[in-house]
DNA sequence: TTATAATGATGAATATAAATGATATTTTTT
DNA sequence: AAAAAATATCATTTATATTCATCATTATAA
């Protein structure tokens, strides 16, 4: 069927370059008579003189300078390719494909990226952000490598790390009633607008662990994507937010932003990155856990 | 050394086409256990998982889909190649380097090459005009395929073809006074203007069989390169000029020339083509000495 | 020119690699 | 649970490459 080799293009090449049989086999880690052989079947399988011989010589026919000018081409593309599968192979290569199950998160994320992609120049890194049946589907089905989440779930071939723990509390603006207060009830937020992430409120943590065990709905609820949009709002009065404690210090010098605990004890959470366990040998994987459970910045 | 080879890019390709390794064998001309055994060794030996085993699909690894790319990128190249070589085989492709010793023949070859290309559309044709060791030390170096020339030198190895017959006639214009003469002697060109191409006088046939023998020089000789100026001075009294009568008869009614035989039997001339005998089995190259001794059109 | 060193060609022997058939194992379907 | 379909594995055969030893040819130096 295909005749022609990779082999094929090398000895076509390297002959050229070196113009004897010998020296060319040197380069080649062959012997001068299994160039002799391979030459000779090369033009008996291609059914193509590619050489003409002057002398004890070889110089190219005019297919042969065809494939000179193919395997000059070709043989570069092939070598890069086998570098590249050694970047793979050592783990050096690769696109690391984050799934996020926590919005607030994304900013903490950029600050973990940010050193990694300098650290594994040839690694990209994915964000994504939807999935069709949850994170953990999503990674089971290859379909992310890490699952950046609130909420392990303990499943075999899964492996989830704590990287950060951090509060939640409530984020109020300047003018409202609210600001300087140390610490809220449930009762105190039944008159609020709350403004969210747009996800259903059982996957809020405000929801599952401060309104609904006290039986309390807020007067309103608002949804927002972006978390900056969302503080900015906060600070306008228009609403509170439950937000990690962490996010609002970052932007409380800009917007005049005010966090209240939630309840006497506050709510604690933690963040878990998720992989699966067969990514164990993944070096830019298992390094990424790395960056993010201890931040170099 | 070199693993990565053009079967494994035909199996990856193959395999995440069909799917199944039943079916790529199939393609492929393998039976099961023959892919099955490569799919091991090409994953062994480049070191990195190109598959993922899942239930019993492959699937292809971030590596395996680099890889994929790859083989959809130099596969056709190669598949292109084969199709190439066989036009090389089958002497439909290639050079056809004809190297010219006769100036005035330019015209007439013209009028060969054209339906020559259009009978072989894959034959690239190169005229070329000066040669270090003269024609035949071009042709025996590889230089050109085809000399045409009015010398022919049989010497071993190579192999000529006359192609086309013509008398070398003096050509004048309307004002001269050889116009509408018959015959002219070499005296009668003592004391004219000649003008000729800018080659060595004893390549030029009017002085090594016509005026040499009789011991006769011109008053002046003018030495121009292309046909078309050199007819435009003698139809303009500038001097006259010995050229095939064929010639004369294709610029006769732009120009108002006269065509005057050399001596009293004329100088009768014949054109050859000559090539090397190793290339008899060049079917496009054989070819186009039948266009040229036969012309179509 | 002749001797000499270097190179290519050739054939038999060997080593390496690839493909096959039979069969076991796994996964999917019913 | 049984049947069907696919893959994996093994021993064997077949095909392909490589080498060694040797000869023939060609270039180089004496």
């Amino acid at each position: 069927m295909s005749v022609l080799q990779r082999n094929h293009l090398m000895i076509i090449q390297e002959v050229a370059r070196e113009g004897s049989l010998t020296a060319a086999g040197a380069r080649l880690n062959l012997t001068q008579p299994a160039l002799s052989h391979a030459v000779r079947k090369i033009e008996m399988q291609l059914g193509v003189k590619i050489w003409r011989r002057e002398g004890r010589s070889l110089i190219l026919t005019q297919a042969g300078q065809w494939l000179l000018s193919l395997a000059n081409r070709l043989l570069p593309q092939f070598s890069l390719a086998e570098e590249r599968l050694e970047q793979f192979a050592n783990g050096e290569r690769g696109t690391l494909r984050i799934g996020m199950e926590c919005h607030p998160c994304y900013q903490w994320l950029l600050n973990v990226v940010s050193p990694y992609l300098e650290r594994w120049p040839k690694v990209d890194v994915d964000v994504r952000q939807k999935f069709q049946f949850g994170g953990i589907g999503a990674i089971l089905s290859n379909e992310i490598d890490i699952l950046v989440t609130p909420d392990p779930l303990y499943k075999p071939g899964l492996n989830f790390t704590p990287v950060f723990d951090y509060e939640l509390v409530l984020v109020v603006g300047s003018g409202h009633r609210l600001y300087g207060v140390d610490r809220v009830t449930p009762e105190q937020l039944a008159d609020e607008t709350l403004i969210t992430y747009p996800v259903p409120s059982e996957r809020l943590d405000i929801y599952t662990q401060f309104l609904q065990p006290a039986g309390i709905a807020p007067r309103q609820q608002k949804q927002i994507e972006t978390t900056d949009i969302m503080l900015v709002m906060v600070a306008h009065g228009r609403g509170v937010a439950a937000l990690p404690r962490w996010l609002v210090d970052e932007y409380a010098p800009r917007f005049d932003l005010h966090s209240v605990r939630l309840g006497e004890t506050g709510i604690a959470k933690q963040i878990f990155l998720g992989r699966r366990e067969t990514d164990a040998d993944v070096q830019y994987l298992t390094d990424f856990i790395g960056f993010a459970a201890d931040p170099k910045d």
